[in-house]
DNA sequence: CGATGGTTTGACTTACCTCAAGAACAGTGG
DNA sequence: CCACTGTTCTTGAGGTAAGTCAAACCATCG
């Protein structure tokens, strides 16, 4: 797998189609892979779009992690989403025109970028595509109305418990255990993404801790109890389908 | 305007259209209001759909006001979003195949129902239209991100004084007057989407009003100075897009 | 190695919630 | 039109979760 230059047919990267609910086949697969541009890999600190940025494309994340956040006027940052492989950045500069948001990769991070008027011309083409494609931003909008319910109506230890969760789900879906996995973002954005203050973000950690609940040594997290999390979390995050819990004997790892 | 049945192609009402981002020719509105079914009006308190209905159309709004809300497995409800005439409803339910929140009637309404097949069907021959429907997604997307953002970093004030601005804004678009008008909803409907006690709703409104800044009688609310209010919006507000401002000498009403 | 920025911890403050009691309001039926 | 009833709204008193401030600690990195 040769890192090439920046551009160029992605055509061992079937990655953007991670990001679309399954249901395409592999002709369109294939005709997808063609249309994707490779970065270069952004490295930690790097930005991929600023704010403002005019909006050409929407980016898949293959390797690595990137946060997407809002700058007010005063200079503070909100964060707005973390984004892991598989998972899609972008979609929400299509109404303006222009990116909403800047986006800043985590850590070393390698992205596929999708020109959103081929995308588009591809989705007419492709019925399947452009159902997928309605899907995914629908997708997002019903995640948003999730995270809403939970900065507005619960405490600071369900929000940590639904993040930690949410995680451990993201992480499951690419393969990877649902107990033990690196956090690649800093306490404060975390904090930050869940309205928090980062003292408060320390003082949970120690908290969840001391029940046992887990073990957290700098970015590596282990949860030893998720079912007590899963508590927490409780209520909001009951989903309608049947989505498999953590709580009892773990297959992970 | 005689109000039918409930079914029937509804060609006097191109309302769709106004839920679109403009740049649809005629002929294509003509084309999308053909697939418009029209619903008998809903009364105060009628339910739309309920969590959990099966998927099958979006919503536009023609006329009245409803609410979306999701409701917790111990039964309290957060409000996730207020719809007024030319806006759209359901269109996070495309993702799961069901609707993740209920909608309800917050007063006598009037919707068309839009069955989404034929939408889609319809966006695939109009490749304007399926650029429309995606911007009126990432729209709604963009608009949840500014909503985080009020309910991770602002303060109750401020979230109440972004509201405002924010139903001005709608009532404005819609012609009518940007600083005199109707809040369809009750206090505690307003408080639980921003994520405030009801009290605290209504201790708001007191002060507000005791800062000269706006005039409430039950519903309605009259703005008497938009500029306080926007100072206090402030940071979060400002978009790029120079949408115009309510401040100066006012030219609504 | 010291410099820098993230993290932790404690002490203190406060914005908002909770509880509880009235007041205004909206239906409903006499 | 007026009582009657159930809501929604308002107001006050008091408690608490989370924020702020400040200092110590720790990792990373030139």
């Amino acid at each position: 797998m040769q890192l090439a230059g920046s551009k160029g047919a992605c055509s061992d990267c079937s990655l953007f189609s991670l990001c679309l609910p399954k249901g395409l086949d592999d002709e369109h697969v294939r005709r997808l892979d063609e249309i994707l541009q490779r970065q270069r890999p952004l490295r930690r600190g790097d930005v991929l779009f600023r704010e403002g940025d005019g909006f050409r494309a929407v980016y898949a994340v293959r390797a690595g992690a990137l946060k997407t956040y809002t700058i007010s006027r005063d200079g503070e940052e909100q964060v707005t989403g973390f984004h892991m492989p598989g998972e899609m950045i972008g979609l929400d500069a299509v109404s303006l025109g222009e990116h909403p948001c800047e986006a800043r990769a985590l850590e070393t991070s390698s992205i596929c970028e999708i020109p959103f008027p081929e995308l588009e011309e591809l989705a007419r083409a492709i019925p399947d595509l452009q159902r997928q494609l309605l899907r995914l931003m629908s997708k997002e909008i019903f995640q948003d109305h999730e995270m809403l319910h939970a900065l507005a109506r619960r405490n600071a230890e369900e929000r940590l418990a639904i993040l930690l969760l949410n995680f451990s789900e993201r992480f499951a879906r690419r393969g990877l255990s649902a107990t033990r996995f690196r956090l690649p973002m800093s306490r404060s954005d975390l904090s930050n993404y869940l309205g928090l203050a980062p003292e408060t973000m320390s003082r949970l950690f120690r908290r969840f801790q001391e029940q046992g609940w887990l073990h957290s040594r700098g970015k590596e997290i282990t949860l030893k109890e998720p079912a007590s999390l899963e508590r927490l979390a409780g209520h909001c995050q009951e989903r309608p389908c049947g989505r498999p819990t953590l709580s009892g004997p773990s297959s992970a790892d």
